[in-house]
DNA sequence: ATTCAAGGCCAA
DNA sequence: TTGGCCTTGAAT
């Protein structure tokens, strides 16, 4: 986009434009825009920060514009900036959901363990860090994650996509609320930390994106109250720390020849806890505390740093040091801390990129064009950002479902692929379905084409991301779509279940953020990470999902301790096949991660096996549909012994099965015999698992592999 | 009934 | 404008 000639260094543009919600209520064909799933219309809708990117088609986007001299920045509207206003009530009704029961499984749990927690993590920290400071640890170095990532101040709880402060939640949701434009009378790196963080609005406001605040967190309608897309990603996110935390605390009770009591005692225990969603952190500094665990305990718990994996940068202000380091790789940042971020990029982007034309299609045009931005002058600030959490997801999943036009669909489909990286422009936004294109212009957004972004090219971008993004985002799309021919209500239902896009970016968000500042990573360590944060995921998608969460928590164990490692698998088969997952991805440090290793459990000589599994299934003309049942064959196996109630696995088995049946016949006539030879490739689906977990349990067994993680508890439990 | 993130309020 | 504190209200 821009053209390449341009200068404008960064670009997150913007403009934006947003007008009353009066409207409302019809979206007239015009843009589409799709809806928010649920809850209020964000302000702004998700884009794919791919570095081509910048800007979106139904939205605003943010820029920069460097302009001339200065950063200002401004929020616009493109064209559809739109909004309206109303909230709720979306369509769709139920929508995806699920139903609520009685799931609670895992978690009860926790309750078992002892820690429990309670309370709130800024607490914690805060409780830390005074008394604390210097006799605890010294290992400390950083209270991090409790420190705001823009600025340093202390934690608040989860604003607009990740962990920060009060202030910058406020400020955050001035700016874009009231479309604020700043501008940077320095050279728009400006170090933010809690004491400068007034001086530059713009640089802020620069970091606060960088950090991956997100911009359609923030509400059109202002509604107030109630959850929105994004509260799942917390949870996990919390889950995850916890973990970690966990982690860091039994290793430093090994190391000081402390027993370890409660973990290794009790299965279940840990089991939950890695499963998520245990604990609930207080929020509030001064809330109360609603277990009784002593805050000694969780004091200890809390230190610990940990990159969040949200945020991409875990780094806050303070540490320049680490961005010289990181730096080494490729990217060029200029400055220092923001940068850091992504560096790394570049290449798994391209990596990704190439992917995904080869098989996807299309084209668009040109991209190319676009991307250059940023960098080339001077600063940038802005660099790239990977994937990451935040680079990636979008949220909203689901959404599928309801006619949208065919727009719509693009655009949810660019939004579930991609994977890639992008540059810094973020920005997201959304749009709510109404959205009258007259609000669109405004005085913003004049100033910006002055400034030489014209809409159109912001259009392309957008079209381009759309192609590149997703040949098979397109398949994912249409699973959920209304669309599939022969696709019964169940299956459908399935598939609305999916999230690819959170599949793909948690995974480079993990890779990314443990790779920061690494000069050398244990590649067969972070291997082990990613697994395990993919069974992580698979436990969480398996609690919610129909039959298996009417299940008592010791059948819910038994099924997946015996079909983790097929459905892990299963899910890079279709990785690979729907979402155009690469083979390789390139670290921020420059090594290389086998993705493909991971499909198959780190047995890479088991790629040949892989291979003809992939070759069979395309000749089946394999697609989400077909994917997501056998996932919940796997799942639901009758044949696992002892289960309480193997009546209601039998019955969900076979109601798949008979789904599965009536699809392939519907939809896929053309193919012949689909049903019995896609139920023939679970074997050697199961091959590949069943190797793959002798090889990480002979590893463990020598010691090569974490410890504490989820992955070993399920290796470990079936084998005992 | 509880959570807890989003919006609102208003003294600095 | 800020930013600490308060009110909301969907999700659990
Ligand atoms: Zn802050
Ligand atoms: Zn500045």
């Amino acid at each position: 986009m821009l053209a390449a000639g341009m200068d404008h260094s960064a670009s997150y543009l913007s403009h934006f434009g947003l007008s009353p919600p009066q409207a409302s209520g019809d979206d007239g064909g015009d843009d589409s825009l799709y809806q928010p799933p649920a809850s209020s219309p964000p302000l702004y809708q998700y884009m794919p920060p791919q570095h081509q990117t910048p800007s979106s088609s139904a939205a605003a986007a943010y820029s920069m514009m460097g302009g001339s001299n200065q950063g200002c920045y401004q929020l616009g509207n493109v064209d559809t900036a739109y909004l309206f206003g109303s909230t709720g009530g979306n369509g769709g009704g139920g929508g995806g959901g699920g139903v609520s029961g009685s799931m609670d499984g895992l978690q009860q749990y926790v309750a078992v363990g002892g820690n429990g927690s309670g309370t709130p993590v800024s607490a914690a920290a805060a409780a830390v860090n005074p008394s604390a400071t210097g006799s605890e640890l010294p290992d400390t170095k950083e209270g991090i994650e409790e420190l705001c990532p823009v600025c340093g101040d202390k934690v608040s709880g989860y604003h607009y996509g990740l962990l920060t402060c009060e202030s910058c939640k406020g400020f955050f949701k001035r700016t874009v609320q009231n479309k604020k434009v700043y501008t940077c009378v320095a050279e728009r790196s400006c170090h933010i930390d809690k004491t400068q963080r007034k001086r530059c609005p713009f640089c802020r406001f620069q970091k606060c994106l960088e950090v991956g605040m997100k911009l359609e967190a923030v509400r059109a309608d202002r509604m107030r109250g109630g959850r929105n897309k994004f509260g799942p990603m917390y949870k996990r996110d919390r889950a995850r720390k916890l973990q970690m935390m966990r982690q860091r605390q039994m290793a430093v009770q090994t190391l000081r020849g402390g027993v370890v009591t409660s973990a290794g005692a009790n299965n279940h225990h840990q089991f939950a806890m890695l499963a998520g969603d245990a604990v609930t952190l207080g929020q509030y500094p001064g809330s109360t505390i609603t277990s009784s665990v002593s805050s000694l305990h969780i004091k200890q718990e809390i230190q610990i740093p940990q990159v969040s994996s949200l945020t991409s940068s875990p780094d806050s202000s303070p540490s320049p040091i680490a961005v010289a380091l990181g730096q080494a790789g490729l990217g060029s940042l200029t400055t220092g801390a923001g940068g850091t971020t992504c560096v790394v990029n570049q290449h798994s982007q391209m990596t990704l990129q190439i992917v995904a034309s080869a098989n996807g299609n299309n084209n668009n045009n040109n991209t190319s064009s676009s991307n250059n931005n940023n960098n080339n002058n001077n600063n940038s600030t802005n660099v790239t950002n990977m994937t990451g959490p935040n680079g990636g997801v979008p949220p909203s999943q689901h959404q599928q479902h309801h006619q949208q036009t065919q727009q719509q669909q693009q655009q949810q489909q660019q939004q579930s692929v991609v994977p890639a990286s992008n540059l810094l422009t973020v920005n997201k936004m959304w749009s709510p379905p109404s959205s009258p294109k007259n609000y669109l212009l405004s005085a913003h957004q004049q100033q910006q084409q002055q400034h030489h972004v014209p809409q159109q090219q912001q259009q392309q971008q957008q079209m381009v991301v759309d192609g590149g993004g997703s040949s098979s985002a397109a398949a994912t799309a249409n699973g959920g779509g209304s669309g599939v021919k022969g696709m019964s209500p169940m299956i459908r239902d399935f598939v609305q279940g999916l999230d690819d896009r959170e599949w793909q970016s948690s995974l480079f968000g993990l890779l990314q953020n443990q790779t920061y500042n690494q000069c050398e990573v244990d590649l067969f360590e972070l291997m082990c990470k990613v697994l395990d944060q993919n069974l992580f995921s698979q436990v969480d998608w398996a609690r919610n999902s129909v039959f298996f969460k009417d299940l008592k928590v010791d059948d819910q164990m038994k099924l997946l301790q015996h079909s983790w490692s097929d459905m892990l698998v299963l899910d890079h088969i279709h990785q690979h096949m729907h979402n155009n997952l690469a083979n390789e991805i390139m670290l921020h440090n420059g090594q290389k991660f086998d993705l493909l290793a991971l499909g198959l459990l780190g047995v890479t000589t088991m790629a040949d096996c892989f291979a003809q599994v992939i070759d069979r299934l395309q000749e089946l003309k394999f697609d989400v549909g077909d994917y997501i049942c056998l996932k919940f064959l796997l799942l639901l196996n009758p044949d696992v012994k002892g289960i309480g109630n193997s009546k209601h696995v039998h019955e969900g088995h076979e109601q798949v099965l008979k789904a599965l049946l009536d699809y392939c016949i519907t939809a896929n006539s053309q193919v012949q015999d689909k049903f019995t030879k896609l139920l023939s490739v679970l074997p050697e689906i199961h091959h590949i698992a069943t190797r793959g977990e002798e090889s990480l349990y002979l590893k463990h067994c020598s010691g090569g592999a974490p410890t504490q993680t989820l992955l070993m508890e399920m290796l470990h439990a079936k084998r005992k």
